[in-house]
DNA sequence: ACATGACATTTGTATGTACAACTATTAAAA
DNA sequence: TTTTAATAGTTGTACATACAAATGTCATGT
């Protein structure tokens, strides 16, 4: 399915508006999917990347500032995605002994068991799409959209 | 800056994750730069592509559901967004005689005009990122999107 | 020691998103 | 004709995003 046949346009667009529209919607179908994938465990996208991020400091935690910018929306706010997983008891948060206008989050035994358990279907998510297209193809989407989005930092 | 830049990821990532990634977080660039743009002009970005898929009706009223179904999120909610829009005077919303579950929602001369006042620079926005890659370059990633996206409807 | 500015995080407000429940209207079946 | 189901939109709630303002802490200069 074209772009122009999803958003039913009846004019002709040129390339430069076409790709902004097809990474703006392919955007979207992957993230409905995914919400589809984490619903049954009462996790949002962006708690379950912070949840990634925790895990992928390896037993260190990390600081609010840290997460921020890690985390693929560099707008989000921290402060609250945090205070959901702690609800949940998905992680800890204290303050830096060393810096007191730190915060230290530490992701539970509890919050690294539900990535486990969603690891192979977040892997099949992926190969899903990726399904799609050859790993030559693959590697050249990744290359083009680097390209793509050089000089906006 | 390759996608693992950004995330500041230790760990090499297969190209299916990267190809999601990269593709999630070029779309928060082109956002996050598109919000500047409208930004003085007290729209957001999901009322301007409303307003611009009434413009596109050229004089014909659209229904809520012909606005839903050509939006890029699908799940948007585009009863408070028009909400928002005749709060401005930049649409009209009328119970449609003919059917009277639906409603006409219709571009006011105002609404027309702030698009017209819009167009240069989403233009100009376009052709930034565009500008990176070539036309051949440009057509090859929207092929892969489109390939990369089949069978998720 | 005190003021100043930088830094790290939180809070407030408006808006947008996801999704379920609800209302009103129309069409179809019994 | 009444019931039932389908359709079109609205409303409510929880959560997330965008952004400005506020708070608390630390570092530096005087």
């Amino acid at each position: 399915m074209t772009i122009e046949e999803v958003i039913k346009s009846t004019v002709k667009m040129d390339n430069a508006k076409k790709v902004i529209l097809n990474i703006m919607y392919t955007q979207n179908v992957i993230q409905d999917h995914f919400n589809e994938l984490i619903k049954p465990y009462d996790l949002s996208g962006e708690q379950y990347n912070v949840l990634r991020i925790l895990r992928g400091q390896k037993g260190n935690p990390a600081n609010m500032c840290v997460i921020q910018e890690r985390m693929l929306a560099k707008t989000s706010n921290t402060t609250r995605l945090v205070d959901k997983l702690l609800l949940k008891d998905f992680v800890t948060r204290n303050v830096c002994p060393g810096n007191r206008r730190k915060i230290e989050v530490l992701i539970t035994q509890k919050g690294l068991n539900i990535l486990k358990e969603l690891d192979p279907k977040v892997d099949e998510h992926e190969r899903r799409f990726a399904g799609n297209i050859s790993q030559q193809e693959l590697e050249l989407l990744n290359q083009l959209l680097e390209k793509y989005r050089t000089q906006q930092n």
